[in-house]
RNA sequence: GGCCUGUUGGUCAAGUGGUUAAGACGCGGCCCUCUCACGGCUGAAACAGGGGUUCGAGUCCCCUACGGGUCACCA
């Protein structure tokens, strides 16, 4: 059994943080955890053109509010640094020469029109190791002579067997792979070859990749060959798709990581979202900390087909973090907007965050459960009908008309004052609960709905602003 | 187009030859209840199609269909 599991998330600036990208970086952090190894964060800058200002910053900050947190990495340091490929360049060049003196590599010095030119008929033209006639002397002649040149792969004639954890043995016939640059003219190693060096030098056990990557691995597999190295473990990973049913991007309006912060998921439940879309633990549980996945990942419960990112259950999965949150945690992370929707002194804030917590989705529904706290909506008399409740416009008018004398006779003006008067009236009357509760409710609140009931409105609202609004009710129904 | 690969309800998914084919989200109904929400119960809803192998196939093999990936001096 493997101990030493090291893995890397390796992920090119380019600025933009999607959810499978995240996701992957999860599995990746979560594989070493469950196996006490170690996690390392790679920034992969090898295209000069495609650098963007300020990426790293948003990999980093994304990793940190997830709570992926890497053990090595360009800014936490590490035994196997630099963690940043524009740093090493030197290190691909040796062993670009290194593979060359193997016989796994030649310079090629083929121009792009010539190249270009190859593809006129096909398409898909392979290169034709025109540069392979070289010999490696004449080549690095001409190299020192300040002829541009790249070094390519050479592809030997067989074919290539490769395991994937997930999707098993994989066998590629050489003819499908081309002699591919490993080293660019400008001195850069394209991917294909640093990810391999890389790899090999940081230690990576696992090497965990989109499965975009899949149809290269026996290309991967050939070179840490022809270097003599160890094949690390291949896990591919499935995309992350939208609802489309295509692949997540930004193009398509695909939400990125700092977008669903922004919209109010909470990063504990979006990490648990998405590690659950692709892997499954079995089993019927679906929410756990990020300390929990950390202990039972494994990957043998991996998926090998795309899944749909579903917005839908992710929100229902934000409430229920919401919901089993710590009280005083969530009445801090409540407690802005509850004072943004209730302006009146004196309001019970606590209480209040207390009726929000089932109730909401996100934090920003606080506003619209309880705006009409410190303003009475207007609203149409249709709402003091219920089928249900059994009231209708005039058993409303009446039952409001002779409660409100009781009401405004409450010694006491707090909860159990209030239920008691409403209760004894409701007996007194032989009226049903709900014909007397549902007029006030309403009234009190100008809302088909509420998050509480009729003698909590009124504890809420205070004894004036009750009997006031009561008697708005009233007034209403009569004019009608 | 070649090669690689995938396909269980609308979605996420369990399932590794014998199950009434789990569970979750969403949707419908019921209960609880002064509304809504929570909670509880419940319903509709799936093995892409066709051939094999087998006493028996969602599970193994082949073909077809549809989808994804890849074929760069991008990662």
């Amino acid at each position: 059994m493997t101990t030493n599991i090291r893995t890397r998330f390796a992920p090119s600036p380019t600025g933009y943080m999607h959810i499978g990208n995240l996701r992957t970086a999860l599995y990746e952090y979560l594989l070493a955890r469950s196996g006490g190894g170690k996690f390392l964060l790679r920034i992969e800058d090898t295209d000069v053109e495609r650098y963007v200002e300020g990426a790293t910053e948003v990999i980093y900050n994304t990793l940190k509010v997830a709570g992926i947190q890497h053990d090595e990495g360009p800014d936490v340091g590490g035994p196997f640094g630099p963690y940043v490929q524009s740093r090493r360049r030197e290190s691909y060049a040796k062993y670009a020469e290194e593979l060359v003196d193997k016989g796994g590599a030649y310079m090629c010095f083929c121009s792009k029109e010539r190249l270009d030119s190859l593809k006129e008929h096909d398409p898909h033209a392979k290169y034709d190791r025109a540069c392979l006639a070289l010999t490696t002397e004449e080549a690095r002649a001409r190299r020192d002579q300040g002829e541009g040149c790249v070094i390519r792969q050479l592809i030997p004639d067989g074919e290539t067997t490769f395991r994937d954890e997930i999707f098993g043995d994989i066998t590629v016939a050489h003819t499908e792979l081309e002699d591919q640059v490993l080293l660019k003219a400008d001195g850069y190693p394209t991917y294909n070859f640093a990810n391999v060096v890389d790899d090999h030098l940081m230690q990576i056990s696992h090497v965990v990749r989109g499965s975009e990557y899949l149809s290269s691995a026996a290309k991967y597999t050939l070179l840490y060959h022809a270097f003599g190295w160890d094949v690390p473990v291949y896990i591919h990973l499935p995309p992350v798709m939208g609802s489309s049913g295509k692949k997540l991007s930004k193009r398509l309006g695909d939400s990125s990581f700092e977008d669903l912060l922004r919209e109010g998921f909470l990063p504990e439940a979006i990490v648990n979202y998405i590690a659950l879309l692709g892997w499954s633990p079995g089993g019927e549980r679906e929410i756990y900390s990020l300390g929990e996945l950390e202990e039972i990942f494994g990957t043998q419960g991996l998926s090998k087909s795309p899944s749909i990112f579903d917005k839908v259950k992710l929100t229902w999965m934000n409430s229920e973090y919401f919901k089993n949150m710590d009280e005083q945690k969530f009445f801090v992370m409540a407690e802005p907007y509850l004072k943004d929707a209730v302006k009146r002194p004196g309001a019970d804030l606590r209480l209040l965050a207390g009726m929000c917590r089932p109730r909401i989705e996100f934090l920003t529904d606080i506003t619209k459960l309880l705006g009409f706290i410190d303003e009475l909506p207007s609203y149409d008399i249709a709402l003091f009908e219920h089928k249900k409740m059994k009231t209708t416009a005039s058993n409303a008018l009446e039952n409001l008309r002779k409660v409100l004398p009781r009401l405004e006779a409450v010694a006491l003006w707090d909860l159990a004052g209030i239920r008691a008067e409403l209760e004894d009236f409701i007996k007194g009357e032989g009226l049903k609960n709900g014909q007397v509760f549902w007029p006030i409710r309403t009234a009190l609140s100008g809302k088909e709905s509420s998050p509480c009931g009729a003698p909590e409105l009124a504890e809420l609202l205070g004894r004036e602003e009750s009997l006031r609004r009561i008697r708005h009710g009233i007034e209403l129904l009569e004019q009608s």
